[in-house]
DNA sequence: TTGAAAGCGATACCAC
DNA sequence: GTGGTATCGCTTTCAA
């Protein structure tokens, strides 16, 4: 191989032996000092030393011979939401790291888009991450949950729409949000409900139970619940809102608001009077959505607080044989404007 | 201490010298068979003893200890963009996440949420990560990057708004944004404009290059620049709005499309008229842009591909004593459609 | 074809 | 107060 570094300067990664040796005392006393060890009592001149040559080197602990050596991390690793975030989602996010950030752990996100389920758990395992909070993103089996705890998680967390075996579970249940939508269409007079199904890849398994929901809250009022396909471009809307006199809907649950905005918008277009003709409800309460005419109703969602699941980790990691709570965290309410 | 943890089973993680027990070989064979290594002979036997013990312990390896071993990591670093992330910033990305994959490095993203520039690129070098992508969330120093590139980065490359020394900068010139969009409304012969300056935190990096670039375009041809501030909510842009009259302008520039959006409907319900009596453009080219009447007029970006850069990250690992490149690696242009 | 052993960097026990 | 040193899990050279 001609790729020989040794021209290049290559001054090799400053160790704790490098400061050791610069500053004229041990290895071990420079852990001590940089790691603030309240066991051992070290004269001030020394430590100041050490922090000096630690500084002119430019030295930077190691995270892997730090846990390697400690048989444990600090690392939480969140699976990178890839597709599905929307800005509610982003906001908890925020929340989620700063809390645990305060707590004293590491945040990785890890992208694991186009892993399956078992292979993204073992990748992740490699890291040997203290908890994982999973937002759903990659289907979690029991199986990759096993890997995970074999691998030394103590906490490993799935915010899914579904329960997973073996993990605290904390259900954020989707299928409230379809019911809430279609409970209130049905309270108003609606009897022929249209429930938007997004065909973009990954927004299954939010829209899946949506809908589940959606047909139970249907179920013995007489109303009727029929699935509609829409991708998140204008044709489609268009196409779907040419051949909507023919679907005799009363009304449309349209998965969120942004599905909702752009059929509203295709239905308007293709003469349908809302809320006369056609009532659209959508989800996740934007604020975009108040700007349109009609101002679009919505199902409001209470998302669990990062502060209050960054404590459920913690909680977790420290007591990991206590039994896994199955929670269900999020709260869904109809908000009704002029669309519906 | 009470947390003596010796009631619970806690089966500790098995490594590969519990494999190399159960097959009944050396923890190097071990090694070998798992990672293929190809420079050695191991029978076929063997190799199936040690899968199969592999796998009946759960095995995964350790990746600390493999690196500390190796003495580097593939570990491709990117500062989680807290704020500011859009749907096109998502799709970049995504196809970053997965270019470099492909390219067999792990990508992870480090949560830096309230990280000073020197703190977050101090944690980051815990990692020891091959390469840092930063898109400028976090105020990278060049003290930043020094303290990454002695830590054994080999890339660090930044897609800011603005150059960092030291660092393979890309720069994304979002100036060019605020360029397009004022020189689009001079050109429709507007003369007055007001700039929006989002009020939200974490956005002035985008902001105000955008807003430089919304006066470079301005000057010399007689138009006058009116930043204006906007908070993304009701009643600010209702409160702009309330004193429009006032402030003279026959066109606004609104930051991006959901400012814009949020504004023109203010202005609307305010009874100005759009475009006739003040003309909207917007940035980003959202969808949900050409839902509104009238449509958006907008700036469209054309974004790097992810695919290009991770390409580049690579190129870099490989050959980190290259010259830093400088390249700016965004398009913007003006799409006119009804708001102006 | 397989095994023994050194060593990556940091920590914490035990001597001095 | 401070210094030697064993150790964490893994890879890889050298010997057998």
């Amino acid at each position: 191989m001609s790729q020989t570094p040794r021209q290049s300067a290559e001054r090799s990664v400053p160790t704790s032996a490098d400061v050791a040796r610069l500053a004229g005392v041990s290895r071990a006393t420079v852990s001590y000092v940089l790691n603030n060890t309240s066991s051992v009592r070290i004269s001030e001149p020394t430590r100041r030393r050490v922090r000096e040559a630690a500084e002119e080197l430019g030295y930077v602990p190691h995270a892997a011979a730090r846990s390697l050596r400690a048989g444990h991390t600090r690392m939480v690793l969140l699976p990178a939401s890839a597709s599905s975030v929307g800005p509610l989602y982003l906001q908890f996010f925020n929340e989620l790291q700063w809390a645990l950030r305060r707590l004293d752990y590491t945040v990785v996100q890890y992208g694991s888009l186009g892993l399956d389920g078992d292979e993204a758990a073992r990748a992740w395992a490699e890291l040997r991450p203290v908890a994982v909070v999973s937002l759903g993103e990659v289907g979690l089996t029991p199986q990759g949950v096993d890997i995970l705890k074999r691998s030394g998680a103590k906490a490993v967390i799935t915010l899914a729409p579904r329960r997973v075996a073996g993990a605290h579970s904390l259900v954020m249940d989707q299928s409230e949000v379809g019911g809430c939508a279609v409970a209130h269409l049905v309270q108003r007079g609606r009897r022929s409900i249209g429930v938007v199904m997004p065909s973009e890849p990954g927004l299954e398994h939010f829209a899946e139970p949506r809908f589940e929901g959606a047909r139970r809250a249907a179920a013995g009022t007489g109303a009727r619940i029929v699935p509609l396909a829409l991708a998140y471009d204008e044709k489609s809307a268009n196409d779907l809102a040419a051949g909507w006199a023919g679907l005799g809907l009363d009304a449309v649950y349209a998965y969120n608001d942004e599905y909702a905005m752009l059929l509203m918008r295709a239905l308007q277009d293709a003469g349908i009077d809302i809320p006369g003709r056609t009532a659209v409800v959508g989800a996740d309460d934007l604020l975009l959505g108040r700007l349109l005419r009609p101002r679009l109703s919505t199902v409001h969602i209470d998302m669990v607080t990062g502060q209050l699941l960054a404590e459920l980790v913690d909680r977790t990691v420290r007591d990991p044989n206590g039994e896994p709570e199955t929670r269900d965290l999020m709260g869904a309410r109809a908000v009704h404007r002029e669309s519906s």
